[in-house]
RNA sequence: GCGGGAGUGCCGGAGUGGUCAAACGGGCAGGACUUAAGAUCCUGUGGCUUAGUGCCUACGCAGGUUCGAAUCCUGUCUCCCGCACCA
């Protein structure tokens, strides 16, 4: 049978979206279940085989989980603010809106002719003005609740972007759009969300994730919280709390470093000093235009400003240093610093000959403030301090911690490397932050009942922010007290809208609220979130964040948004490197449908390896997959059916069924996808109508359109996507069957040996086993087979003698 | 520097304590079909060896634990990824 696979495609994507197949309803009674893509950016260039491939492993799980039975939510929105669009717009003179809509038409066609089982009738996009105006109303609830502030700071600039970045866009000191562009420190008044107010539950939760280690990892030390004391110095008569996490070694401090890069770094340098912390100042800025690579190089620099500090243990005056390696937004910004025990402080003082003071002596040897090379940092029993000598230096991190806290000269305390989540962005393209500024009031929130604020369209690209040039927007009234006002020209970071879609899909048309909570938490949290790694400490945080921060306001019962994750590898071209436009290494699945059928690509890109694994697109490789499917397809068109089949086959069909359940499950698609093959290549002429339908049952989530035509082909009249998957009989699997398989296989390997010792290329082949073996071997290919009791077999050299159980003889002729 | 992962045949990749010379695919070789090519089908594809089901060798490298290791442990090399002066 010839199929076409073009009209086959078409065919089925449009029946099941005319019975609306994959429409997902919440009034079910059914379990629920939520498998999600992370949403993209629908950017104007299209979909590739890379796109293909990770969308394909959301389906399959998806059509997988509906004919287990399970109401599954599986929809498909666009990300579609951002820079791109707006950055094509002031280069192409093409206004955002147009290209993004132009775009996501593309990416849903496409999508359409992937087979995707999404409801489509979910679909949301953040442009829209149905969607953001929800932005806008998280915003304000956020405001209400005190988890937006707006706050002088110093920020991260990306000088290409012509806006500022949040923290977790800052990939080693540069732009995470712009590799090579080093973001630069201003201090701008800017809205931020305060994310570390979840700090220890986003932390403390992680652990009951089922997400991979390594994005767990990478958060947990992205949040990076670390227990420490906070101790009192005082510096020119005023107080200034320092974070260490080494108290036991307070004794041994003997200077001080408040980073280069700190607000309050000029009140404490003297006129004496002043020239030349400004000339370091220079210098080192001088120092960080240069690359990255440099910078980590660098060595720790510093300059005294003249002032001291106070120890509050030993009232020793000590000398403040800036310096080039203390983070700035760190703690306090500024560190006690004990060169004998911390390499950083021991290099510092030795570049600038500061004393070295000893204060924990290992066990084994004696340190030598003079003759040490590097810092000490293990552990061992206090000297130099006083009373807390000979102490182990453990003990005396507690004991020394709660001497400060008696003498209210310092705490214990946690410090998070997380920060706030910078959420302003001096550009056009996203939602506009809903917030006015009166000359009178001040700062208003924009009521809800006048939201969406709506961005306006008519407006000019390449002469600053489009909205701040825009005085129809910009200029407004008061909500308050009516009088002039300026509306904020700052836009929301997009992370802002992925925050929470996935709630969206749950009640996508919902124009009273951004959902209805019933809905959301009937849906919610997502079962299976499939995604890249890139945004373990970004989107993935941002949610989880929003989710927390929704439970707490009551609008949803949960506490995480989504139960396991999935990291897709990266589909890489045949040139070995990720498959991009860029690259021009792209393989289009129109190309590869055109000749194959989607199908083929499906079955292919899953079956190359494992779905987590990075993988290589093969021109080659795919015939593979097209051989197979065309073998399935040739056998449906001469099977014919009986009755009833083979216990063998009965055993194989089971126990194939049992093993791929198990492996969709678990997303081991590639295994899955062998078993099938292993399957569909031992089925007999003649098999049972049950047998080729549970067969092609679990073919179905890897190629969908072929296999709702070969079910038709069978008779059936309903959608094999709507049909139950097949339950594994137990019973009727039977390992004797795969061990007499095995043998089989062993007599076919010793065979051939003999034929290649004896160099006989197309022999007579007699095989001699035990009469209640015959039943196995009898059926082989190419073989005559005698029961060696059999007084008419045809023996002449009495091989049959050295037949054992299991063994059968042979003779070639 | 710290953290995570990986190193298996000609190649992509399975296998995570024994039943494994290693699933499945690709490639290659031989055969069948064909006037021929393609498609398709069959067979082979570490080495040795006796007309056989045996042995040896292999899972980056070197050791160790174990009756037994690709699989566990230690060291070491290489590669990939993430974080990076967080006191």
């Amino acid at each position: 049978m010839k199929m076409n696979f073009k009209a086959i495609e078409k065919k089925w994507q449009k029946r099941w979206e005319d019975k609306k197949a994959f429409s997902a309803k919440e009034d079910s009674k059914k379990k629920k279940f939520y498998v999600l893509e992370m949403y993209p950016y629908p950017s104007g260039s299209g979909l590739h085989m890379g796109h293909a491939f990770n969308y394909t492993i959301g389906d399959i799980l998806a059509r997988f989980k509906r004919m287990n039975g399970f109401n599954v939510l599986y929809p498909m929105g666009y990300d579609s603010f951002g820079l791109p669009a707006e950055n094509a717009a002031i280069k192409a003179g093409k206004h955002p809106k147009k290209s993004t809509d132009e775009a996501i038409k593309k990416y849903i066609k496409q999508q359409k002719t992937l087979g995707l089982s999404y409801d489509w009738n979910r679909i949301l996009m953040s442009h829209d003005s149905e969607y953001y105006k929800w932005n806008q109303f998280w915003f304000l609830k956020f405001l209400e609740k005190g988890l937006v502030y707006r706050k002088k700071s110093p920020v991260n600039w990306c000088s290409k972007c012509n806006t500022v970045l949040a923290n977790e866009q800052v990939l080693g000191g540069c732009c995470w759009r712009h590799e090579d562009t080093e973001v630069k420190i201003k201090h701008l008044e800017q809205w931020f969300i305060k994310t570390t107010a979840y700090a220890n539950e986003l932390l403390d939760c992680i652990d009951n994730l089922q997400w991979p280690d390594k994005i767990k990892t990478m958060q947990k030390n992205w949040i990076g919280k670390s227990h420490g004391t906070e101790i009192d110095f005082e510096v020119n008569g005023k107080k200034f709390p320092v974070f260490t996490t080494r108290p036991d070694t307070i004794y041994g401090v003997t200077f001080m470093v408040i980073s280069a890069q700190h607000p309050r770094l000029m009140e404490f340098v003297t006129k004496e000093q002043k020239k030349e912390v400004e000339r370091f100042l220079k210098k080192i800025k001088r120092v960080s235009q240069k690359s990255m690579k440099e910078v980590e190089e660098l060595d720790k620099e510093g300059v005294f400003t003249g002032s001291y500090a106070v120890n509050p243990v030993t009232k020793e005056k000590v000398p403040v240093w800036a310096g080039n390696f203390v983070v700035a937004d760190y703690g306090s910004g500024m560190v006690m610093a004990v060169p004998a025990h911390d390499q950083r402080d021991f290099e510092f003082a030795k570049k600038y000959n500061i004393n070295i003071k000893v204060v924990i002596q290992p066990e084994t040897y004696e340190l030598d403030a003079k003759k040490m090379s590097r810092a000490y940092t293990g552990e061992g029993n206090l000297i130099n301090s006083d009373k807390f000598n000979n102490m182990n230096n453990r003990e005396a991190i507690i004991k020394i911690t709660k001497f400060l806290e008696k003498n209210k000269l310092g705490r214990e305390t946690i410090q998070f490397k997380l920060r706030d989540w910078l959420i302003s962005r001096q550009r056009y393209w996203g939602t506009p932050i809903p917030v006015v500024y009166c000359n009178k009031c001040g700062i208003v929130p924009v009521p809800e009942k006048d939201l969406p604020v709506l961005l306006p369209m008519n407006v000019k690209f390449g002469e600053g922010n489009p909205l701040a040039t825009n005085e129809k927007f910009v200029n407004t009234k008061c909500p308050k007290c009516g009088s002039k006002a300026r509306r904020e020209t700052d836009t929301m970071d997009t992370f802002f809208d992925s925050s929470w879609y996935y709630m969206r899909y749950c009640d996508n048309k919902n124009k009273k609220e951004p959902f209805d909570k019933k809905k959301v938490n009937y849906w919610m949290p997502v079962d299976q979130y499939i995604g890249g790694a890139e945004h373990a400490c970004l989107h993935l945080l941002y949610s989880r964040f929003f989710t927390k921060a929704l439970r707490d306001m009551g609008f949803v019962k949960f506490g995480e948004p989504f139960i396991k994750l999935f990291n897709q590898g990266m589909l890489h071209g045949e040139d070995g490197a990720v498959m991009s436009k860029s690259r021009g290494n792209v393989v289009l699945p129109e190309e590869i449908s055109e000749r194959y059928g989607i199908d083929t690509a499906r079955l292919f890109l899953m079956s190359i390896a494992s779905p987590d694994k990075d993988i290589e697109w093969s021109d080659r490789g795919i015939e593979g997959s097209s051989r197979f499917i065309r073998k399935v397809i040739n056998y449906f068109d001469k099977v014919e059916i009986i009755k009833n089949v083979e216990a063998r086959i009965e055993s194989k069909l089971n126990k194939t069924i049992k093993e791929v359940t198990k492996d969709i499950e678990c997303l081991r698609y590639n295994l899955a996808i062998i078993k099938i093959r292993d399957l569909f290549n031992s089925l007999p002429e003649k098999v049972s109508k049950d047998v080729l339908e549970k067969s092609l049952k679990l073919f179905h989530p890897f190629c969908p359109h072929i296999t709702e035509e070969l079910w038709e082909k069978l008779g059936n009249k309903s959608f094999i996507t709507l049909e139950k998957w097949p339950i594994a009989d137990e019973k009727k699997i039977d390992e004797r069957f795969d061990m007499q398989e095995q043998a089989v296989k062993k007599l076919k390997s010793d065979i051939e040996q003999i034929k290649k010792l004896t160099g006989k290329k197309a022999p007579k082949v007699y095989v001699y086993v035990l009469p209640r073996e015959l039943e196995i071997y009898k059926s082989v290919d190419g073989i005559k087979v005698f029961a060696v009791n059999d007084k008419n077999k045809y023996d002449p050299e009495n091989k049959s003698k050295k037949a054992k159980p299991n063994k059968p003889a042979i003779y070639l002729e």
